[in-house]
DNA sequence: AAGACTATCAACCGCGACCTA
DNA sequence: ATAGGTCGCGGTTGATAGTCT
C-alpha cells in the first residue's frame, strides 16, 4: 500500500521552529497532550505539519531531556551497545535516561565513530580492522556468540516495544488528564506523554553489568543483594540503579549470569560516576597518565577455564567455572589495590584513542606507556583485542546465556 | 579581515511496522 | 485478507558556528 502524506505540505512551515511555535506547541501539550499527531497542529495554531510537532517535542521540548555533552558513561554506554545492537539508536536510547534517540545518533556520527576508526576498529562491526586476532586467539565463537546475542536482544526489545505499546493503549484514557500529574520517568525517549513507562528503565542484561561498572566503588562488591530472582532472559525486571549489587546465577548449572559491579570515585566524577564533560574530554585525553587510575588490562581474553586481567601491580586471574562466585569476585577484587575501575575499564575500551586526546601523532605526549595506546602496531593490535574482549567479557558475563540459543 | 573549510546538530524525508475498519 | 491511516525509526540534509589559512 502506497505512504499516504503526514500532512498538507502546502503552506506549512519547514525549518528552524522560532520560540512562539516552541510556546504554542508546548502550551498546547502541557494542556491536553499531544494525542493525536496529525490533529494537533491545527488544534494548537500550528503551521506545521504532525511530524513535525512530534519531532519537535520529542527531540527538544519534553521536559525530560538531559542536554549537553555526554558523560563518559554515556559514551561507554553507546559504544557497548552499539556493538550490541548497531544502529538501533532508538533501543540504546532506551538505555539512557534523558537523551534522544537523535541526539544520541547525531553524537554517534560526530564522535564516538571517529574515535573508534582512529582506533583502528570498523565503527559498524567493532571489529579490528584486522580482526585475524579473534581467529588467531580462537574468539571466532565468541563473536558468533555476541552476533547471537545481538540477535536475541534485538528480538527482546522489539517485545518490549510490543509491551510498551500495549501499555500505552491501556492507559490512553489516562492520557488527557492533567499533564502536571504525568511521570515523567521514563528513560525512553521514544515514550513521549503517550508512553506512561513508570519506574526504572527496563534495561538489558548487558546492560545490568556495564552499568553496574559505574555504580559502585569495588570494595563495596557484596555477595548480598542478588536481584536477578527473575529470570535472566526477562526483561520485566527493572534496573535499579540505586541498588547496585554482585548477582550470580546458578553459573554452569543452566544460567551462567554473573553481574558485578565496581567502581567509581573516578577523578573528576561527580555522583555515581558520572562526570562533567569537560572532565569527560579530560579522561578521554588524559588516560594513560592517569594519577588515580591504575591500568587493569584484560589480558588474556576469554578461555575455557579463566579470565584474566592485569592490574598495573599484579595478574589477577577469574576462573570461568562455577567457582566464580560472589565470594571470588570479591575477595579476587580486593586483589587489585583500591584503584578506579571506572577509569581502568575505561581505559580498557578506549586506550587506543591517541588521535582523539592528548596523545599526539608521535606520541610525544604519552608520558606512559601503559595507558597510552599511542604506540605502533602491535601494541593498538593489543588495544583492539582488548577493546573487543572488553565486550565479550560483558556480554559472556551477563548474557542470558542459558538460552537455548546459546 | 575575509574566505575556505570543518564540525555540529536540529530538522526533514521516506520507509516500514502497526492498528483499525 | 486488505486498504487506509498513523506513528516511529534511521538516514540524510542544511543552516550555523567555529576554526584555519
Amino acid at each position: 500500500m502506497g505512504r499516504s502524506p503526514c500532512c498538507d505540505k502546502v503552506g506549512l512551515k519547514k525549518g528552524p521552529w522560532t520560540p512562539e511555535e516552541d510556546q504554542k506547541l508546548l502550551a498546547y501539550i502541557e494542556e491536553h497532550g499531544h494525542g493525536s499527531w496529525r490533529a494537533l497542529p491545527a488544534k494548537a495554531g500550528l503551521q506545521r505539519c504532525g511530524k513535525s510537532c512530534r519531532l519537535r517535542w520529542t527531540n527538544y521540548l519534553r521536559p525530560d531531556i538531559k542536554r549537553g555533552k555526554f558523560t563518559l558513561q554515556e559514551e561507554q554506554t553507546i559504544i557497548q551497545l552499539h556493538a550490541l545492537l548497531g544502529n538501533r539508536w532508538s533501543a540504546i536510547a532506551t538505555h539512557l535516561p534523558k537523551r534522544t534517540d537523535n541526539e544520541i545518533k547525531n553524537y554517534w556520527n560526530t564522535h564516538l565513530k571517529k574515535r573508534l576508526v582512529k582506533m583502528g576498529i570498523d565503527p559498524v562491526t567493532h571489529k579490528p580492522k584486522n580482526d585475524t586476532l579473534l581467529s588467531n586467539d580462537g574468539q571466532s565463537k565468541n563473536a558468533a556468540n555476541l552476533s547471537h546475542m545481538a540477535q536475541w536482544e534485538s528480538a527482546r526489545l522489539e517485545a518490549e516495544a510490543r509491551l510498551v505499546r500495549q501499555s500505552k493503549l491501556r492507559s490512553n484514557s489516562f492520557q488527557n488528564s492533567s499533564f502536571a500529574s504525568q511521570e515523567f520517568t521514563t528513560t525512553s525517549p521514544s515514550s513521549p506523554l503517550n508512553k506512561p513507562v513508570v519506574g526504572p528503565p527496563r534495561c538489558l542484561d548487558v546492560l545490568k553489568a556495564w552499568n553496574g561498572v559505574w555504580t559502585k566503588p569495588m570494595n563495596e562488591i557484596t555477595a548480598t543483594g542478588l536481584d536477578l530472582e527473575e529470570s535472566p532472559t526477562s526483561t520485566l525486571g527493572y534496573f535499579d540503579q540505586n541498588a547496585p549489587h554482585i548477582s550470580t546465577q546458578g553459573i554452569n548449572g543452566g544460567n551462567s549470569t554473573v553481574l558485578f559491579e565496581f567502581v567509581g570515585n573516578s577523578s573528576g566524577s561527580s555522583e555515581g560516576g558520572i562526570m562533567n564533560n569537560e572532565e569527560s574530554e579530560e579522561d578521554w585525553k588524559g588516560f594513560g597518565n592517569s594519577s588515580t587510575g591504575q591500568l587493569l588490562e584484560y589480558k588474556d581474553g576469554i578461555n575455557e577455564n579463566s579470565v584474566s586481567f592485569t592490574s598495573g601491580l599484579q595478574d589477577l586471574t577469574m576462573p570461568m567455572d562455577n567457582t566464580w562466585t560472589a565470594e571470588s569476585l570479591r575477595s579476587n577484587a580486593e586483589q587489585i589495590s583500591p584503584g578506579n575501575f571506572v577509569e581502568t575499564f575505561t581505559d580498557l575500551l578506549l586506550s587506543s584513542n591517541s588521535g582523539d586526546g592528548g596523545l599526539s601523532e608521535n606520541g610525544t605526549e604519552s608520558d606512559n606507556g601503559e595507558g597510552g595506546g599511542g604506540g605502533n602496531a602491535s601494541e593498538n593490535c593489543e588495544d583492539n583485542k582488548n577493546y573487543w574482549n572488553s565486550i565479550f567479557n560483558l556480554v559472556n558475563n551477563s548474557s542470558p546465556s542459558d538460552s537455548a540459543m546459546f
